[in-house]
DNA sequence: CGGTTTTGACCCGCGC
DNA sequence: GCGCGGGTCAAAACCG
């Protein structure tokens, strides 16, 4: 899945798989069948496209341009927040992998912590279809919490992470990593913080706000009071729509998988 | 000293 | 039934 040319979301994955023994005769009326349900898929895609030129442009995109994940639907909203440094996330109920561009000095430990939860790593596990190790991750901010999370580098690109969760959290993310992301730093965490959001990366800056004004500086208690307002979360969602709105990527990447979802309830309309 | 990470061992599902 | 491989456990090591 590293490129996206084998990701199974592409044109294959619109077939459904197939089981039983393969001789020649079934397999020659699979392919007959393939063939057919591609034609009629092709058609309706054809249609659904025909007034849509951004998904025209999106459908002949490089897969590699949008995430790379299995049967995808859900929000996209949970892409522009996953994982701070350019991203593309396509999200799932159950599982959904995440792929990320590792920075060199990332440790296999410190992959865990940077999508806002609070992770605590349980196991390390060489995989055979990859060099690279793959780490195991629970949620530790909830130990009730199902979240688990695998990391592994990219067989072929060690600057790339993919990163597969399973299940979903059954609590907000954890104060005390929510400012994890600046990891320049790596102090964000505790100290106060503003948030701006960069519209072409998909990035949230984390940018310190203790040299408030022309020296004065603001206790982190007033800072937290700040934060938790109704005006400032507002403000900070009408913030990340905004960026989210401008972002090309970000459309691109939720128009494909709107579109994704659409075409995935299309077999069972016309059988 | 308590929490976290490491790592070898173990468990379990799956294919043959 | 057996072997393989992925996932998890748990004790030891490590770290702040």
């Amino acid at each position: 899945m590293d490129d996206g040319s084998s990701c199974p979301t592409d044109s294959a994955g619109l077939l459904p798989p197939f089981a039983g023994s393969p001789t020649a005769e079934g397999l020659e009326e699979k392919l007959r069948r393939v063939r057919e349900e591609n034609r009629r898929l092709a058609g309706t895609l054809g249609a659904i496209l025909a007034d849509r030129p951004d998904l025209r442009a999106l459908a002949r995109a490089p897969a590699s341009a949008v995430a790379t994940t299995r049967a995808p639907s859900g929000s996209a909203s949970n892409a522009a927040r996953e994982e701070a440094a350019g991203v593309t996330v396509e999200p799932q109920p159950k599982v959904r992998t995440v792929c990320a561009r590792a920075e060199p000095a990332d440790t296999d430990a410190n992959l865990g912590v940077k999508d806002g939860y609070q992770w605590r790593k349980y196991g390390k596990k060489v995989t055979r279809d990859n060099p690279h190790p793959r780490s195991y991750f629970r949620c530790a901010f909830a130990p009730s919490c199902p979240v688990k999370k695998k990391v592994q580098r990219d067989a072929e690109d060690r600057s790339k992470l993919v990163a597969t969760y399973e299940g979903e959290h059954n609590h907000a993310k954890s104060p005390e990593r929510e400012f994890v992301g600046n990891e320049s730093t790596g102090h964000a965490g505790s100290r106060p913080c503003s948030v701006s959001i960069n519209p072409s990366g998909c990035t949230i800056r984390l940018e310190d706000m203790t040299n408030h004004g022309s020296g004065s500086r603001l206790d982190l208690e007033t800072i937290r009071r700040e934060v938790v307002t109704p005006e400032f979360q507002k403000l900070l969602v009408e913030k990340m729509v905004n960026s989210l709105k401008n972002d090309a990527d970000f459309m691109h990447a939720l128009t494909y998988a709107v579109a994704e979802r659409i075409l995935e309830n299309i077999p069972a309309r016309l059988s």
